[in-house]
DNA sequence: GACATAGTTCAATATATCTTGAATTATTGT
DNA sequence: ACAATAATTCAAGATATATTGAACTATGTC
């Protein structure tokens, strides 16, 4: 993944209200949700919430489709899941004990953390 | 992690040139580079790169040190990942199965993702 | 002390993002 | 056809972010 496009889909997760609607469409995949559906959920009004689903569309961490007179939104994990593998990509200049170090450290349980970086290579 | 700190990470993460500065100071970990040196490789003028790395320092992702006339930047490991457990936690709401196939088709090989999510436990 | 180097702060400008209400499009039900 | 519902688009204003050069602070060197 390219830095221009990882920094794309950090900036799409990087406001409050399309952090919450990315994840309420995690936690719902891979049914998804209609727009109605989000918007009541989260309480944010149809027109805001329109603007922001358009930056997930547009960044490739939600897809939509039309369902009769809805549109219904869903998560797209395995990008979630690549912007990830980006981030603990190169670390460490190949030095594997740091990075076990620093996973020990996060305070995450080991199975929600990669078993290995890059550097384990 | 709350959604909001959450958010801030994500921010910190969404321009180019920080998500460029981050990225070499995970690599150059746990040593981390001075300013200057950082500013160099990046070619990101130092009145430029300090708006940057302030923004870093105060998300939490970066820690910074004085160092006689320099200032040592060092990626926070462990906090990047806190956020990514983040973003993989309550997913596809309790089908592990789901998040297995989603994991397969994000092309990602198996060690560099989470073994499992959340919808496991 | 005088000078050079490493970084930051400040002010000014440019640009981008956020939010809202009103108007609009598309679909469904009567 | 008409009315109701789902959602988007548009325009306007408010706010936040990015970039630059000049001035400043702090540290090290001669």
């Amino acid at each position: 993944m390219k830095t221009q496009n990882a920094a794309r889909l950090f900036e799409a997760l990087s406001s409050e209200a399309r952090l919450e609607v990315f994840r309420l469409l995690v936690k719902h995949a891979p049914n998804g949700l209609v727009a109605g559906e989000i918007s009541k959920n989260l309480k944010i009004p149809s027109t805001n919430l329109s603007f922001h689903l358009k930056e997930l569309v547009h960044s490739g961490l939600v897809g939509m489709e039309k369902e009769g007179r809805f549109r219904r939104c869903r998560a797209n994990v395995p990008l979630m899941l690549e912007v990830i593998a980006y981030l603990t990509s190169e670390c460490c200049s190949g030095n594997p004990g740091q990075c076990r170090q620093y996973r020990a450290e996060s305070g995450v349980a080991p199975e929600f953390l990669p078993t290995r970086c890059d550097c384990d290579k």
